[in-house]
DNA sequence: CGTATTTGACCTCG
DNA sequence: CGAGGTCAAATACG
C-alpha cells in the first residue's frame, strides 16, 4: 500500500514537471497543477503515515505478525529503533487538544467505544475515521465533556487524516455523538438545528462559497500561520464550527512527531 | 438489510 | 493489578 502511494506520487510529479516548465500556460493547466501538487502531497502524507503506524494492527506490510513486547521502546529524538530484521512498532502520530462547544469538525467520525474515566464525571468517547478500511486512514479522535463546564468538549486528535478530505460534504453522521455524550440533550439539539440552518442559508452562487469558508472556517487563516511551520498539514487541523453566540474555543494545544510542543491560548471569536 | 452505536470483555502498559 | 484504549457481538438506526 506504501509502494502504491509512493508511486502514485510519483506519478503526479512526472506529469507536473512538463507543466511547470512550459512557460505557454493552456487553459486549465493551472487547476491541473493544483490537482497534481495535491497527490503528490497526498501520497507522502499517506506514505508517511504508513510507515509511522504499519505495524499498530499487525496487518499491514503483507500481515507479518510483529510482537509488541520485546521490542526497544524508542531512541532518542522519539524515532523508533530499528532492530536488524525486525520492525519496530511505533505509534508518533501528531496530537492536539481543542476544547469546544460542538464535536462538528467536518471529518466523518465512527465511535467504537467508551470509557469511564478515573476522577471524571464524564465517560470519555473513542472515535475513528470512518476511511479506516477504505482508505487505510488512522486519524482518531477522543472526546470527553469538560468537568468545569459539561456543555464543552475537550477534544483530542490523534493522528493526522490521510483520507480524502470531506470538507463540506456530508453532514448526517458526524454528529450524533453528540446525542450520546450529551447530558443535555435539549442543548445540543439546538446547536444542530443552527448547523444546518446556517448550512443551507447561503443565498446566492456568488456568496455561496465564501458562507460556506466562514461558517466552517471562522477561525481566520492568518491566526494560524504562526505555527504553520509546525504542523503537519494545515488541511489536518480540525476546522471549528462555532455558532455566531458563542465564542468558546478556548485551548490548542499540539504536539508534534519529533517532541515538539506547542502550547497556547487562543480567544478566537467567530464574527 | 447495510451501517452505526452500545457495551462488556479483552489487551497493553506502567 | 488497574487505568485507559480497543474489539466485536448484539442491538439500534435509517
Amino acid at each position: 500500500m506504501m509502494i502504491r502511494e509512493l508511486i502514485q506520487g510519483q506519478e503526479a510529479a512526472t506529469q507536473l514537471k512538463p507543466l511547470l516548465q512550459n512557460p505557454i500556460r493552456v487553459d486549465g493547466s493551472l487547476s491541473r497543477v493544483d490537482e497534481l501538487v495535491t497527490n503528490v502531497l497526498r501520497s507522502f502524507t499517506q506514505a508517511l503515515s504508513l510507515l509511522s503506524s504499519f505495524s499498530y494492527d499487525g496487518e499491514t506490510l503483507g500481515g507479518d505478525e510483529v510482537a509488541h513486547r520485546d521490542l526497544p521502546s524508542s531512541g532518542e529524538n522519539g524515532l523508533p529503533v530499528v532492530a536488524p530484521g525486525n520492525y519496530v512498532p511505533r505509534k508518533t502520530a501528531q496530537t492536539w487538544t481543542t476544547v469546544s462547544h460542538t464535536t462538528d469538525d467536518t471529518h466523518a467520525w465512527r465511535k467504537y467505544g467508551q470509557k469511564g474515566i478515573l476522577n471524571s464525571k464524564f465517560p470519555r468517547g473513542y472515535f475513528r475515521c470512518t476511511k479506516k478500511y477504505d482508505e487505510g486512514c488512522m486519524a482518531t479522535k477522543q472526546v470527553q465533556r469538560t468537568q468545569e463546564n459539561p456543555d464543552m468538549f475537550e477534544i483530542t486528535y490523534i493522528g493526522i487524516h490521510t483520507c480524502k478530505a470531506t470538507l463540506l460534504t456530508d453532514t448526517t453522521n458526524t454528529n450524533r455523538e453528540e446525542s450520546y455524550l450529551a447530558n443535555n440533550k435539549e442543548t445540543n439539539h439546538l446547536i444542530k438545528q443552527e448547523y444546518y440552518l446556517k448550512e443551507e442559508s447561503p443565498s446566492d452562487d456568488a456568496n455561496k462559497v465564501e458562507d460556506h469558508h466562514k461558517f466552517y472556517d471562522p477561525i481566520q487563516w492568518s491566526d494560524w500561520e504562526d505555527i504553520e511551520q509546525s504542523k503537519p498539514n494545515i488541511i489536518n487541523m480540525p476546522l471549528k464550527l462555532a455558532s455566531s453566540d458563542n465564542a468558546d474555543i478556548v485551548h490548542y494545544s499540539y504536539t508534534g512527531s519529533q517532541s515538539l510542543d506547542i502550547d497556547f491560548f487562543g480567544g478566537f471569536r467567530s464574527f
